[in-house]
DNA sequence: GTCTATAATTCGATAGAC
DNA sequence: GTCTATCGAATTATAGAC
């Protein structure tokens, strides 16, 4: 398969359909309403993708896999300082890559991809596919957050770790509204919205 | 269906839009599923409800008021016994009676309800109007939560509200799901859910 | 109030020419 | 790879008999 290029069909597609699967939720979006985002013709969309539930496979995993990569590499680098880090350091490279995007992607991409990966989780059909595009990251914060916290017992950690994701989720679907927690998309902004974010979580783990 | 027999058709619609509504959500649930879960005929929903739409409304409104109903009655017992209740307090008031009718209700009504208050925040066309069906008991107990930690800003009070929020509505939609933090539907089981739910939040209100 | 029948769209998917 | 044309099925909504 040859990488696509700038203005490729295949990069045209999956950019339309990351914009309305954000704004409008995969089931109400239609294949017709990303062609004509695209400019490009119905039947490219199964020609290249096979059908609406591949292209949303590949849309989400598009989407995941920086995001993923950035948070195993930024707990990487806090576990190779501290061996044994704190709940805050870990929480801190958890929840800032997903934040970051939202001022790193160019002009509005970032605040959709961040909508993108909150969509994720709303719709039950969906909710495997973007469980399987994170489990990686998942796996790895948990087992991080077990050893930084050894008193509290694994289903607890467990429940608590849902909790942590669906607050990011919350702060990604609201980053565009009134009163959220993340005002603009300025990177001072960000980063302090993200410290208030980790305050709040790590105070609850910890209780 | 045995249930569709009892009450009249505008409550079997009702029942049978309640469930397939929380399954499902509200754009991928048919009419026509409703109307054979409901044992009526398709006209019928239009005859009495005029719309999707307006039945999607009607199916959150019925569902709300009870709850809405015994969150400001707890939260006035609450303040009644004293002029300034802890943050605890408020947000026990706030989060028991959504989690409560879990067990409370007949059967699987009460999981069914519950799932059903999840689902108002998780498709962008449907947040307004659980907004609407919310909005009193949001704006009293965010007037609570400003009177019992006056140092905080009314924009940092907001965002957490929200947070808060969105981790009620995860554990609702997560509720039968194995390492949520609602085990089972047993009374016991959920008061402990709810001290955890409310501790987890407490802390994170006062960080 | 309840029903049958159907209008009017919209959807995902595909065949086949180029 | 890209296009036109279309299929078959699903949807919301309505008209009109009873």
């Amino acid at each position: 398969m040859v990488s696509a290029s700038f203005g490729d069909t295949q990069t045209q597609i999956l950019d339309a359909a990351e914009q309305l699967f954000a704004e409008q939720g995969f089931g109400a979006t239609s294949l017709r309403s990303i062609i004509r985002a695209a400019d490009v013709n119905l039947a490219a969309i199964h020609y290249h993708f096979g059908s609406k539930e591949k292209l949303i496979v590949a849309t989400i995993e598009r989407m995941a896999q920086p995001i993923v990569q950035a948070e195993l590499k930024q707990l990487a680098a806090v576990q190779a300082e501290h061996p044994q880090p704190t709940v805050e350091a870990i929480l801190h490279a958890m929840l800032a890559p997903a934040l970051e995007i939202v001022y790193h992607g160019q002009g509005d991409r970032g605040l959709t991809q961040a909508r993108l990966m909150g969509r994720c989780r709303t719709e039950p059909t969906i909710e495997p596919i973007g469980a399987q595009a994170f489990a990686k990251s998942s796996q790895t914060f948990l087992t991080a957050l077990q050893q930084a916290l050894p008193d509290q017992s694994t289903s607890e950690l467990t429940w608590k770790f849902d909790l942590v994701i669906a607050m990011l989720i919350r702060v990604l679907c609201a980053a565009d509204q009134p009163n959220a927690i993340l005002q603009d998309n300025s990177p001072a902004e960000t980063a302090a919205a993200i410290e208030r974010l980790v305050h709040f979580a790590a105070a609850g783990m910890k209780s």
